[in-house]
DNA sequence: GTCGACATGTAACCAGTTACATGATTAA
DNA sequence: TTAATCATGTAACTGGTTACATGTCGAC
């Protein structure tokens, strides 16, 4: 959120949630209610500063971070500590144990799986061409590592297609 | 749960963490109290069925999957619906505002991030030839996505940092 | 006598979600 | 007048986590 708040003056919630969808949304997007609630948290905190403003339309808060908000972002970003979770993907875990499913269940949810995954890298190309013509070489390195994933994850959905098909599974 | 139960014959919640270890560990692993809290209430709901046991150490639960259990399994990897989740990266989120961070924190945190695949490429390769060894096709998908990604991991470290050290960042 | 593996849990917390609730303004 | 977009939230829940607590047994 302090990131997000950085470079742009005064966003509302609102604001945020669209310029998520816009950029780091393929990595990080947090449910509306989510988001509000870490505002709120955050101006308690005295990291952003919100300020109410009625113009045409609902009455909104605009955001904007502060001082302390800016040095917490930064102490973030410059700590070289890796924050590591574990990647749990529920579809990995179920394909793992096809051998209890029925008869061209594998099959049928890699099929879709690899379309799910074409979907996106298309999204993510589309973004990639947007962010080439504002020439900002930061936003996308981190789309490149999303595009890299999906291409090599498609060479692995045609690779187990194959193995599935060749074992009738 | 009832995935790891399917093929063998009664496990204690302390034998299943370490099957997760060896197997599925790397896609999923649950901290030990959440593991014995899920194995209670699958007792609960009759999907397994535990007995207590005395023998040589602490007196111990021994649980096997029961016939509702299995129909239950069965059921869930059958079912073609992707359960999908969004891949939340800590590590591409600093590096996507490593614009606010200190200069070199962006190398040095990528650099981390590249050791770091590269210990668990590591392991799972050693658990590649193992499996190869015990011809277990299936287990070899799962891990397959997982080799997959972390060569594809490598290269973007090794692209990146060269467009971090060419811009000087 | 103490270390490490075996073995099981409780309590408190945390990040985040879904479903629900409310309402203003604008365009078709 | 109806739908879409703007705008903000609460309540309940879910799927976990960490820290703590307790103890057995065998090996050295």
């Amino acid at each position: 959120m302090l990131g997000l708040l950085a470079n742009r003056e005064e966003q509302s919630g609102y604001d945020l949630l669209r310029t998520i969808e816009r950029s780091i949304g393929y990595m990080w997007a947090p449910a509306k209610s989510g988001l509000y609630n870490v505002l709120g948290r955050l101006e308690t905190a005295g990291l952003v500063a919100g300020r109410e403003v009625k113009e045409r339309g609902p009455s909104k808060a605009l955001y904007r971070l502060t001082g302390s908000g800016r040095a917490v972002l930064e102490a973030w970003a410059s700590d070289p500590a890796l924050e590591l979770r574990q990647a749990r993907d529920p579809f990995l875990l179920k394909l793992f144990f096809s051998r209890y499913a029925a008869p061209g269940a594998a099959i049928a949810q890699v099929e879709a799986y690899r379309q799910h995954v074409e979907r996106l890298l298309g999204e993510w190309e589309a973004q990639e061409r947007e962010a080439v013509g504002e020439g900002d070489a930061v936003d996308l390195i981190a789309l490149r590592y999303a595009l890299i994933r999906a291409r090599s994850t498609l060479v692995w959905c045609d690779e187990t297609l194959e193995t599935l098909r060749r074992s009738n599974l």
